[in-house]
DNA sequence: TTGAAAGCGCTAACAC
DNA sequence: GTGTTAGCGCTTTCAA
C-alpha cells in the first residue's frame, strides 16, 4: 500500500532529470543504455507505474483507437472483438473497449473518452445514435459505425456505417419461409417503435408478405417486452409464449435474431410441439449458438468478422484521410440448417 | 469537428474566473445562481465537455469503482454486469467496466487504472491472480476478487475473495452421477495444467470417483484445447468429439462448464447419440442458457447474482473499513433437470 | 460570492 | 546525452 510513487522521485533516486526518466520509460532513442538500464532497474525496484492522467493530459495525441459499444454481453458482438482487436493491433493500434449502457449517452460518451484518451478513431459497435445528434458533431476525430442502424426512415447522418441492408435481408429470409409453403407467418420483432435495426426487419417482414400476396395478420406481429432487454432469449421465450397462448394459427414464427429463437425453440418445446414439425423456426444474424441447437437454426448470416475488419479498414483510411464517407453494406446469407419444414 | 474548447475559454466568455465555471459545472454551492445559469448556458451553447485526465489528474479522489473482467464475453460473466452495475449506483458509486485480456495483466491493468481514476475500489471478475503478485500489493485500494479463485495448491493471497467451493461442488455433481448409476464418467476439463477453477474442480472429479471406488480411468480425463477459448461452445464440441472417435466406452459425460456441455451435446448429436438415453452430459455454472437447451441441461448452479452483490457489500465494508480480509465460499445448488438418464 | 495562483505528474522543447 | 522548464486543463486553497 505505498504511497503513489511519481516520475520525479525516480529521478531523484537516480539522481537524474525527469526528462531522462520520461525517455527511458517511453523508450526514447536518444539515451545512454546504461542510464537507461539504471532509471528501469529503479522503476521496477519502486514499482513506479506513470500516471495515465498525467500522459493523457500532456500528450499531443495517443495511437489509441477505441471500440465504444452498447450492449456488451451481447453474443452476436462479443463474437466480434477478437477481430478488432487482432487487427487494430496488426496496424500498430492500442484497442480499448469502452461499454455504454444505453443509446442515449453515445455521443456524450464518445466525445468525453476522445479527449480523455486523445483517441486517433473510434467504432461504434451496436445501439442506435441519433443522426441529428450534436455531440457526435463534435467529436473531431474519426469514427465507423459498425452495425450501428440509421433510422428506416429520415435523414441519416453523414456517416461511415458498415453494416447490412435489415428490410432487403430480412425479406429474403420470409421469402424463404413463403418457398417453402407458409403462410401463416408469425413475427418476433422488436420493442414497439424501435425505427432501427429491429424496425428495419419488421418492414422486410411486411413487403416480403404483401409481395407474396399474403395480407398481414397484425395479430400474428409480436413485439418484445420493453422491460427485458431486447434481442436476448429470454424475450424471445415470453413473447413466444404468448404468442403461442394466444391460439393464432401459425405454421411458422420468424424471430428477428437468433438468441431470440432460442427462447422460441424453448417456449415451442413447453407447449408439447415439435421444430421443425409443427412449427418452424427461423433466426437472424447468424451467430455461432445456432448452430448447436437441436434442430440447428435456419438463419441470415451476417458476415460479421468481414464487417468487423471492414470497420477498421474504413476507419484507418479515414485516419490517414484517404477517403470520404460512405456506407457499406454487406451481403447476408440466408443459411438453411434444420429448422424448416417444407409444407402445403 | 470545433476545435478543443477549455475551461478558460468558458471563463473568459463569461468574463468570470476559471474557479467559478469550475463550480458552476461541479454543482458547487457557493455560488450564485445566476452566474452558475449563465455559465452552465454558455458551456451548454459551446458543448464544452471538461478534461477528464486533467480533472484526475488534479482530484484527489473519485467516486468510482471498477469491475475489471477477465473474459468480457463469458456468458457467466455478462450475466452479472447488471448486478453490479445496479447494486454499486445504488450506493452512489460510480460504474465502470474494464476488461482485460489475460490474466498476465490484471495486477499492472488495476495498478494502472488505480491510479489514473482515483478509483475508490476494485472488484474482480474472472481470470487468475498469482497470489505472490507484486503489483497487486501495490494497489492502494480495496479490491474483492469475485469468482476469481486461488490455485488449488499453494499459499492463498491474503485477500478478500467471493467465489464457490469448487472442489466440493464439482465431487457433488460427479457423486450425483455415481448415484445415478454411472461408472464410466468421462470429464472435459479445463486446459492442461489450469491450476484455479477448472484444476478444483478436475480435482472434485477424481474425489468423488475414488470414494466411489472407482479407478480414475486416465483415458476418460479430456482437457479443453489451449489454442481456443477455455470454456467455451466451440471447445467443449473439439473435445467431446475427439472423446467420441476415442472409442473409449463411457456412460456419461461431466462438462466443467454449460457453455462446454452445449458444445458436448452437438457432438453428441452429430454422432447420432441420444442424450440421455444414449449419453448423459452434465454441467456447471448454471447459466440460463442451459434451460433453454432440450434436453434442459443438469447442472452445478453458482449464485451469480447473490456472488455479485455479496462482493459489492464487502468492498463497500472494506472501503469504510469496517471489516478485514475474509473468503466468502457460496453454497452452490445441484440442478437435476433433463440431461442425465438413471442406468445400471 | 468570486478571482488569482499553485500545482496534480507528465512530455517535449530547448539549452547545455 | 542530459537537465531545466514550460505548460497540458483542471480543482482548490487563499485572499479579496
Amino acid at each position: 500500500m505505498s504511497e503513489n510513487i511519481t516520475i520525479k522521485d525516480i529521478a531523484r533516486i537516480c539522481g537524474v532529470g525527469v526528462s531522462t526518466v520520461s525517455r527511458a520509460i517511453n523508450d526514447d532513442p536518444g539515451i545512454n543504455e546504461k542510464t537507461k538500464e539504471r532509471i528501469l532497474e529503479t522503476v521496477r525496484k519502486f514499482r513506479y507505474v506513470p500516471n495515465t492522467s498525467a500522459r493523457n493530459l500532456k500528450m499531443t495525441e495517443s495511437n489509441t483507437i477505441a471500440l465504444i459499444v452498447c450492449g456488451v454481453g451481447n453474443t452476436f458482438f462479443t463474437s466480434m472483438y477478437d477481430d478488432f482487436q487482432n487487427e487494430l493491433e496488426k496496424n500498430g493500434y492500442d484497442f480499448l473497449l469502452h461499454s455504454v449502457d444505453n443509446d442515449v449517452n453515445i455521443p456524450a460518451e464518445a466525445l468525453r473518452l476522445s479527449k480523455e484518451k486523445r483517441l486517433k478513431g473510434i467504432v461504434f459497435l451496436g445501439g442506435w445514435i441519433n443522426p441529428n445528434s450534436k455531440s457526435l458533431l463534435n467529436v473531431n476525430v474519426p469514427y465507423v459505425f459498425c452495425t450501428v442502424s440509421h433510422t428506416i426512415e429520415g435523414p441519416h447522418a453523414p456517416c461511415p456505417t458498415v453494416g447490412i441492408d435489415d428490410i432487403a435481408a430480412s425479406k429474403r429470409m420470409v421469402d424463404y419461409l413463403c418457398d417453402m409453403g407458409h403462410k401463416k407467418i408469425a413475427i418476433i420483432a422488436g420493442v414497439e417503435g424501435d425505427m432501427a435495426v429491429a424496425g428495419g426487419r419488421l418492414l422486410g417482414y411486411r413487403k416480403s408478405l404483401e409481395e407474396h400476396g399474403i395480407e398481414v395478420d397484425e395479430d400474428l406481429v409480436f413485439h418484445m417486452k420493453k422491460d427485458i432487454d431486447e434481442f436476448t432469449v429470454e424475450n424471445g421465450y415470453v413473447v413466444t409464449k404468448e404468442l403461442i397462448a394466444s391460439k393464432k394459427e401459425f405454421t411458422a414464427v420468424y424471430c428477428i435474431s437468433d438468441l431470440t429463437a432460442i427462447g422460441a425453440y424453448r417456449a415451442i418445446y413447453d407447449a408439447g410441439l415439435k421444430i421443425p414439425d409443427d412449427i418452424s423456426v427461423v433466426g437472424f444474424d447468424g451467430i455461432e449458438l445456432g448452430d448447436y441447437m437441436n434442430p440447428r437454426i435456419t438463419t441470415m448470416v451476417q458476415p460479421r468478422h468481414e464487417m468487423a475488419l471492414e470497420s477498421v479498414r474504413i476507419l484507418l483510411k479515414l485516419i490517414s484521410q484517404e477517403e470520404g464517407i460512405a456506407d457499406t453494406v454487406f451481403p447476408t446469407e440466408l443459411l438453411t440448417r434444420d429448422s424448416v419444414k417444407k409444407i402445403g
